[in-house]
DNA sequence: TTCGTTGTCTAGCGCTGCTAGGATTCCTTC
DNA sequence: GAAGGAATCCTAGCAGCGCTAGACAACGAA
């Protein structure tokens, strides 16, 4: 069953590159540019190729954000891990997610605004997105101090999300992109940056 | 020179008439469903009248998105007018920006996400923006406390913003809205709060 | 070598935003 | 009241979109 095998691995590996055509193809014009003549002229096969890997277009979307859901989930963790402390961690995490949002803004619309309808909070998420959620609000939530730390988190999250998207259609001030971000920072912490 | 008064008039009548409908038809069934031929024909016209009176499709949505912001304006000064004190006003201000996210998808997105090329913040935004802006950011650098109150002013409304679209795409739990927008203004008001 | 399956492509459907050019209507002038 | 001119509006069509049916070719099995 060699030849069945050796099939598989190529379909697997141009699944991969549809997903990774349509990102670079996001991130280099934007996702107007992504259109499925485009994506299919770029991976060398003709449209309905990219039908039999996904149901439509917005699968293909999906699976970019998935991967943005990876890379996000394994920068939280890394700059968690370097971090000192509960209060170290919570800024860092802060930081790296302001700086997600703004080196890969494509990504980042995949995620957010384009997949609205992937399934967020519930049992059967994919792992990428639960793995993300959970490095963001695990850190978030050890300085909710008295609060109900999924509340606490999702006002974070939230607080950071707008921050992003606004930041990035020209509606925030560039120059106070860091008085902001401290800000946010001192005042969610609260009474917790105290104790520290 | 009557006959020209009269035609203008019905210009701007129409004018006005396209505007409406297209709020009405995003807000009836989302702005995927605001094509341009859907639009002529509930005006009942044909579709290059349209062009006569925008440029583009998406100059439509800014003209949509303009009426939400004297919309917004108008609704965030109305409860302010009624609240007691700073504190009050910033809780009612950030109450009533949720609200009228929720209220208003189609509205909220044709200002928000469709329409990213309004100028913000600069000397030449149109009189609705500047207004909206505003009314919002005063009652909350009211309570700015010690900080800078601009950068102070554009995080909570990034906060709110984030609260908004996340919330509407399902991606916070809607049991907690009320606790987060407790805890936001808390955490916001933070020493504010205590000289009341 | 033939057959049948599997994989791929060509061509096309109905839709989109947008526009050129013709037709019609309306006001002005004689 | 009739004719000329200008403003207004519509029909028809372009290129591009997401998506798919059906023809075709390549390839392993018998």
């Amino acid at each position: 069953m060699s030849i069945q095998e050796r099939r598989e691995r190529e379909r697997a590996e141009r699944h991969q590159l549809i997903i990774r055509t349509a990102r670079e193809l996001a991130e280099a014009e934007g996702w107007e540019a992504v259109t499925t003549r485009r994506l299919a002229e770029r991976i060398e096969y003709s449209q309905p190729v990219l039908y039999s890997h996904f149901a439509n277009k917005d699968a293909i979307v999906a699976a970019v954000a998935l991967e943005g859901f990876s890379v996000l989930a394994a920068e939280l963790r890394a700059v968690v891990r370097k971090a000192d402390g509960p209060v170290e961690a919570f800024t860092a995490v802060a930081d790296a997610y302001l700086a997600f949002g703004a080196a890969s803004p494509a990504l980042y619309d995949a995620m957010f605004t384009l997949a609205t309808d992937l399934p967020f909070g519930l049992p059967d998420s994919p792992a990428p997105l639960k793995q993300a959620f959970a490095a963001l609000a695990g850190p978030i939530a050890e300085v909710a101090g008295a609060e109900d730390p999924e509340p606490f988190a999702e006002m974070v999250w939230a607080a950071l999300h707008g921050l992003v998207t606004l930041a990035r259609s020209g509606r925030l001030r560039p120059d106070y992109a860091q008085q902001r971000l401290a800000l946010l920072v001192e005042r969610m912490l609260g009474d917790e940056a105290r104790a520290y």
